[in-house]
DNA sequence: CTGGATCCCTATCGATACTG
DNA sequence: CAGTATCGATAGGGATCCAG
């Protein structure tokens, strides 16, 4: 393998690669993605799946995919109004795209709990 | 597609493709996976590719790689100590697996130029 | 050339409380 | 149920200067 599908580094498509490497990779993003993937659609829902997760975060998150538009939003005008949120065609074409991904970590980190060092060992 | 190649969301594989995802995800780390795929191998060459980064954040970054197992270090003490950076194999898988990522980018924001908005608008 | 050490600034995330 | 508003803590990233 040459990176050959990324194209010419010159500055571009590493720009590129960049930018949708760290759309994703924000906090809880990817997750997000997946639950709604798994038709977790509800507010609620969502945040069940993600444990941890604080309202104003995933609202944030929600609001930042959907500007994106990798998911949309349909208020449903019920007694208690309802949302459901769903993967556009393009979030769908994300999350299978970040499914190698996904394989890989579980290749290499299938079997140790934290091998991954997101930090050397922290600055101070 | 249904999410099927994460396996159930439960919590452990949520975690995993999060974990995946946001080791990536830093700044300038993709990039320079990138970059040393296509044989900027030295320091200085691989700043060079990578226009605006500066020296502490790339030595971090390649310490961090480094401590991952996606990158190797060799020091060829010639009169001015060399340094080359290579991929392992995780390396080279981890970019392989981030091709489709690329792909999808550009099928998606190939024309315009800054469609992906990280943050909602910006806080203060 | 290849980094290390520092300083600072800002973005980001978490917690808590409140509302339609 | 589905969020919003505010606040505070943290740490990541950039700039600059220094060293082997």
């Amino acid at each position: 393998m040459d990176s050959s599908q990324f194209g010419d580094i010159d500055d571009e498509s590493c720009r590129n690669f960049e930018a949708a490497v760290v759309l994703v990779g924000r906090r809880w993003t990817a997750a997000i993605l997946l639950a709604i993937g798994r038709h977790a659609e509800r507010f609620t829902d969502i945040r069940r799946h993600l444990n941890g997760i604080t309202d104003p975060v995933l609202a944030q998150r929600l609001k930042e995919l959907e500007g994106n538009n990798l998911i949309s939003r349909t208020v449903i005008p019920t007694t208690p109004v309802q949302v459901r949120y769903e993967l556009t065609e393009r979030g769908r074409e994300l999350l299978a795209g970040l499914a190698p991904l996904n394989l890989w970590y579980q290749k290499w980190h299938a079997a140790d709990r934290a091998p991954v060092t997101p930090g050397t060992g922290g600055p101070s």
